[in-house]
RNA sequence: GCAGGUGUAGUUUAAUGGUAGAACACAACCUUGCCAAGGUUGAUACGAGAGUUCGAUUCUCUUCACCCGCUCCA
């Protein structure tokens, strides 16, 4: 996708209703985004799709929602608390940016191990060696700062070291921790998975490219637990299973990749990692992470924990730890992609184009707009408005031309646009215009829910 | 966080050391009977703060936000 595009949708998802600046009238907060009355009518769909298609429909998986706040102790066995710190420094004199701990790496080509330095450690050490500035050979740094990536907040009311806990940076580990839980009250056999909607916090040093990138964001995730040395196969299934999620709901194949991890780029306890990136104006970006995290998480959780996380076999009675295949994606991410490739631009005429936003009806923000043919006619329609209203999100619209308002809801998506006209109390029915092919259908008013209900199924 | 650029109605923009015009969009009324018609009227802007000045949207500083680059990976 080219610049000019990506910015054209951008100002349109801040012109129509899906996405505001955060905190506006206070000048904003840099990397906010709210969500206006479209974008999250849109946000709720892409996440009730996800669900019905990972947990819904699927026989092995269960849904939770787990708390943001977190014992302390999750973090440190997921790796976060350690992990997740990099002492960054500046270049002074090109203004690039370098992680110290692997300028000492690389200049000691591996033999020196600053893992558990301190800043003044690594500090000295890159003094001590005179290591230069790799973009440009100046010795010119700033300080060492730590960036943690975790939001730390205070439990209770005094604000002291002991009651310090952070916002999740990602949900899954609420799933690892509840994995007893979820097997023991639902009765699970290997394979089955546990999935979850909601919000995580990163503080990322530097969000951007709009909603793709920001502090706060929300994620779907599942975690699908089987017998190891069936992972791949389940690895192999979802990694398709995500593609097609993407492109039945409106992602152009043609702007999606699926690019597997190399063997070094691969964390030490994974198997395998894909990710399906998307061709954004700034690029490929990653919407969806699919994982093969072995028994690395749940391993982690029974060691801290001292509590026993092992599956027993009901056939075998074996005990062993399940492995783990994670699917990972962003809500605003994939929103942004759907945006993406549903904005179109129709050329009338010299003069006229009309923008379409082709978004699958299931994803529409409103399904259907009840307009009269003129305003005489406002009561009547009114009445088809509250016999639609209890079964799908729509709208009514009187004001304007009728072009005008077809206009209108092509712009934000609406797949249906009904007209009530002169014949419609003798006929009792109602002039039904599709977006996308642009054909009117006159459709008895009593069958006009149904009728559109079928259409915006997945 | 560092370096560079930007900041005028909802959007796109014009002009100016003497406090702002326009187009589209919006609202009301008239007109209109299935794809952005027309008319009348109306509301809405110099990102915020401080300084220089008789007076600042214009000059200076600070701050905030946005865009581009640097380590990130939903």
């Amino acid at each position: 996708m080219n610049e000019k595009k990506f910015e054209t949708v951008v100002a349109h998802m801040k012109n129509s209703g899906f996405v505001f600046q955060g905190s506006e009238i206070y000048g904003g907060l840099s990397n906010t985004w709210d969500f206006g009355p479209l974008g999250v009518e849109l946000k709720n769909n892409i996440k009730s799709a996800w669900w019905q298609k990972f947990i819904q429909e699927s026989p092995y998986n269960v849904g939770i929602q787990s708390a943001i706040l977190m014992n302390p102790q999750v973090w440190v066995a997921s790796g976060h608390v350690g992990g997740f710190s990099d002492p960054l420094m500046d270049c002074r004199n090109c203004n690039t940016r370098h992680r110290a701990d692997k300028l000492i790496e690389d200049f000691s080509k591996g033999e020196v191990n600053p893992g558990g330095w301190t800043n003044e450690q690594m500090m000295d050490y890159i003094k001590e060696n005179k290591i230069a500035c790799p973009d440009c050979g100046s010795h010119d740094f700033t300080d060492i700062k730590q960036f943690n990536l975790m939001f730390k907040t205070f439990q209770g009311v005094v604000e002291d070291a002991k009651s310090a806990i952070h916002l999740r940076p990602e949900t899954a580990q609420g799933m690892f921790v509840n994995f007893k839980n979820v097997q023991r009250t639902m009765r699970r056999k290997l394979p089955f998975g546990i999935g979850q909607v909601g919000k995580s916090f990163r503080n990322e040093i530097t969000p951007g490219n709009f909603i793709f990138r920001t502090r706060e964001f929300e994620q779907m995730e599942l975690e699908f637990f089987c017998k190891p040395g069936t992972d791949l196969e389940w690895y192999a299934y979802y990694k398709d299973y995500c593609a097609n999620f993407l492109t039945t709901l409106g992602v152009k194949k043609e702007n999606i990749r699926l690019r597997e991890h190399e063997q070094k780029e691969l964390s030490h306890y994974s198997n395998g990692t894909c990710d399906i990136e998307y061709s954004f104006s700034f690029g490929w970006g990653e919407i969806w992470g699919i994982a093969d995290r072995t028994d690395f998480d749940l391993n982690a959780h029974q060691t801290t924990s001292k509590k026993s996380l092992e599956y027993q076999d009901p056939e075998t009675n074996e005990k062993y730890l399940a492995y783990c295949i994670e699917p990972s994606v962003g809500v605003e991410r994939m929103m942004l992609a759907f945006m993406c490739d549903a904005y179109d631009e129709e050329v009338i005429n010299e003069k006229d184009t009309r923008t379409v936003l082709r978004l699958h009806p299931y994803l529409a923000p409103i399904k259907a707009c009840i307009m009269p043919l003129s305003k005489v006619l406002s009561a009547k329609a009114m009445e088809v408005f509250a016999k639609c209203s209890p079964n799908f999100n729509c709208e009514f619209d009187e004001a304007g031309s009728i072009g005008k308002r077809y206009r209108r809801q092509d712009a934000i998506g609406t797949p249906f646009c009904i007209t009530y006209d002169f014949d419609s109390e003798t006929d009792q029915s109602v002039t039904v215009r599709n977006r996308d092919t642009m054909e009117q259908e006159r459709i008895k008013i009593e069958e006009l829910v149904s009728y559109i209900t079928n259409k915006i199924k997945i």
